[in-house]
RNA sequence: GUGCCCGUAGCUCAGUGGAUAGAGCGCUGGCCUGCGGAGCCAGAGAUCGGAGGUUCGAGUCCUCUCGGGCACGCCA
């Protein structure tokens, strides 16, 4: 149990036994809620539970102070954790303030509990609210049609991560990638390619589609096909004109898939299920999606289009779901997937959309309405606009900036990192200069090198003889004796490493990964400062062989807690930091 | 025009209705010969865009307002 709830447990156990001896207000019990003070002197946990049952008893009529409810909840917690052994983690139990009730840690528990962390090892920080509850988590879904820029991969590492914390919370979750490689994009694709080929293949005067994709990225795109296949290049262009578009818009389409796909591989980004729009027309699905809506009375005729009626669920217009031309909508493909994924038995599906689709989520929650489910369970997660600073002009392609780009200026885990370290609703402002930067003043790779640093010290230990067995059974209490300076680096290092598992409930039920960036920081910045005060191998310091081997232990826990946050955030877990000359950016 | 997001330190941003609003970068001063190095310690810096309201308590919730961003197809 997390230690949070085993606060809550013992708090709610104190005030019933309270209540049932009439020390209370009988008023309803307004819910119990375990904060962490903002001030350290507040100690580990608090609640304001008191003040919350003064005011319901007011709102009742009956005369209450909320000091003196704290105080006498306070005493019964007291004697709580004196009688039951499980509660023997508290070490005080203070009233302060209008009313707060204040609880701290005894830190013997606190420092014991590197034992537990340690046992848990990669498992360290699963919590169980999920429970299995089932989950769609659909990300990037960009079409094949061009490479990823900086906008997608906001949705891509928000999605990757959320979908690593979820699963860590306990749920169990479908990382979904949905595309279309047919149709008019497609089309659009295929002239474009063909005017690109034919560039290549030195046709200076071959004529330039009105619209279509156009860009450095593309003409490379075709040199290397030509390069690559030579004249059987040509065989494409040898296609009637009717076909040419789709059918070179379908290869092209591939190879680009292809393309994303590696740079998501390459990222650390990975999905569990690519879905093709195409498959939902073959399999029938669109058809039955559309009778499905129809049957239950959510259609109409209108102008010889066939309306999907969402404005019964609150849009601001109805949707063409087949159009007067018998050709089903975009809208349409969208009802058949949804229902896809719910027939697929997902409790709750969730879609990460860039801003320019935010029009799109009363339409959603409309379909998934319309299919007989509530507006929550379908989720829509929007994020903010992408701007990076600091890219070097020349070796991009064209005006655009790739994911491909951003990774090879800062490589994969510091770009992971600095994408995860906004709130989704905040613009994304992407510091190329720092993210480049081989110090420590790189929040990323401060956390990576805290990971190495524990890394290191094993090294270090083994070459000075200190073998792990020394002090795997280290008793870590010998460092409550430790001088308070000391005390406080140690006792600080294991609260962050502990508070972990509440950082990937809150992410994950919030939907919020970037919690876990800013944890990762908390946690780096901890151990740097346990690392810079409390010796453990230095040489001729005067550090006893219990407590270097407490230290030891200490050291484990805080090296599983490093590794498990790296892991979540989808970034490696160095043993040792390559070190980079300034002028010599890593590939 | 309608709707959504944002406005917090010089910059980029955290902040779960709670107590004295935090971090990173930048800045100022002091210190540092060895666990591995990119440092350590201390400090300055904020009328939380503005005005009302709800509440015992508001950066957080509600209304209005100012400023910035984005979106509003029988496109996909």
């Amino acid at each position: 149990m997390m230690i949070r709830d085993l606060i809550g447990q013992i708090i709610a156990q104190a005030v019933a036994s309270l209540r049932e001896s009439g020390g209370l207000p009988d008023v309803e019990l307004p819910p119990i809620e375990v904060m962490r003070p903002q001030i350290a002197e507040h100690g580990d946990y608090a609640t304001s539970i008191a003040m919350k049952l003064a005011a319901a008893a007011k709102a009742a009529g009956v005369k209450a102070n909320p000091r003196a409810i704290a105080e006498s909840i306070a005493t019964q917690i007291r004697e709580t954790v004196e009688v039951v052994p499980a509660y023997n983690l508290v070490e005080s139990v203070e009233v302060a303030g209008p009313g707060f009730i204040n609880l701290r840690l005894k830190p013997s528990w606190l420092l014991a509990q590197a034992a537990t962390v340690v046992a848990a090892g990669a498992s360290f920080g699963t919590v169980t609210v999920g429970n299995g509850k089932r989950i769609n988590l659909e990300f990037v879904s960009a079409n094949p049609t061009g490479p990823v820029t900086v906008g997608n991969g906001r949705g891509a590492f928000i999605g990757d991560t959320l979908g690593s914390l979820m699963r860590a919370a306990g749920f169990e979750v479908t990382k979904e990638y949905y595309f279309n490689d047919f149709g008019a994009q497609i089309d659009k694709l295929g002239g474009s390619m063909e005017y690109y080929l034919r560039l290549a293949l030195g046709e200076s005067d071959a004529p330039k589609p009105e619209e279509g994709y156009f860009g450095p990225y593309y003409a490379t795109l075709a040199r290397q096909t030509i390069e690559f296949f030579g004249n059987d290049g040509r065989a494409l262009l040898d296609l009637p004109a009717e076909e040419r578009p789709s059918q070179i818009g379908k290869a092209f389409a591939a190879l680009i898939m292809g393309d994303i796909r590696q740079t998501m591989a390459s990222l650390n980004i990975e999905f569990d299920v690519f879905f093709n729009q195409a498959s939902l027309d073959t399999s029938g699905e669109l058809q039955e999606g559309i009778e499905q809506l129809r049957a239950a009375g959510y259609t109409e005729e209108r102008d010889g289009a066939l309306w999907a009626k969402t404005t019964l669920f609150g849009d601001d217009k109805d949707r063409v779901i087949m159009r007067s031309n018998g050709e089903p909508t975009y809208f349409a493909s969208d009802v058949a997937y949804m229902r896809n994924k719910f027939n697929r038995g997902f409790d709750r599906l969730i879609i990460v959309l860039g801003p320019d689709h935010h029009g799109y989520i009363t339409r959603l929650k409309a379909v998934a309405q319309m299919l007989g489910h509530t507006a929550d369970d379908m989720h829509v997660l929007l994020y903010q606009v992408v701007t990076v600073k600091g890219m070097r002009m020349g070796k991009r392609l064209g005006n655009i900036i790739t994911l491909d780009d951003v990774e090879e200026e800062v490589g994969a885990d510091v770009t992971r990192f600095f994408y995860l370290m906004r709130s989704g609703d905040t613009p994304l402002d992407f510091d190329l200069d720092l993210a480049r930067k081989q110090t420590d003043e790189n929040p990323g790779l401060s956390v990576q090198y805290a990971h190495a640093r524990t890394a290191g010290i094993f090294r270090k230990a083994r070459e000075l003889g200190v073998t792990p067995d020394q002090y795997e059974n280290a008793d870590l209490t010998v460092l409550a004796n430790d001088p308070p300076g000391e005390l406080s680096y140690e006792l600080a290092l294991m609260r962050q490493v502990l508070r972990l598992e509440e950082v990937v409930e809150r992410a994950a039920l919030t939907l919020e990964p970037h919690h876990m960036t800013r944890y990762g920081m908390d946690l780096a910045d901890a151990f740097h400062l346990f690392y810079d005060h409390c010796p453990m191998l230095k040489q001729g310091a005067d550090v006893p062989l219990a407590v270097r081997n407490a230290r030891l232990r200490l050291l484990q826990a805080a090296q599983a807690g490093l590794a498990r946050t790296l892991a979540l955030l989808g970034m490696s877990a160095p043993e040792r930091m390559e070190r980079a000359e300034p002028d010599n950016a890593p590939a």
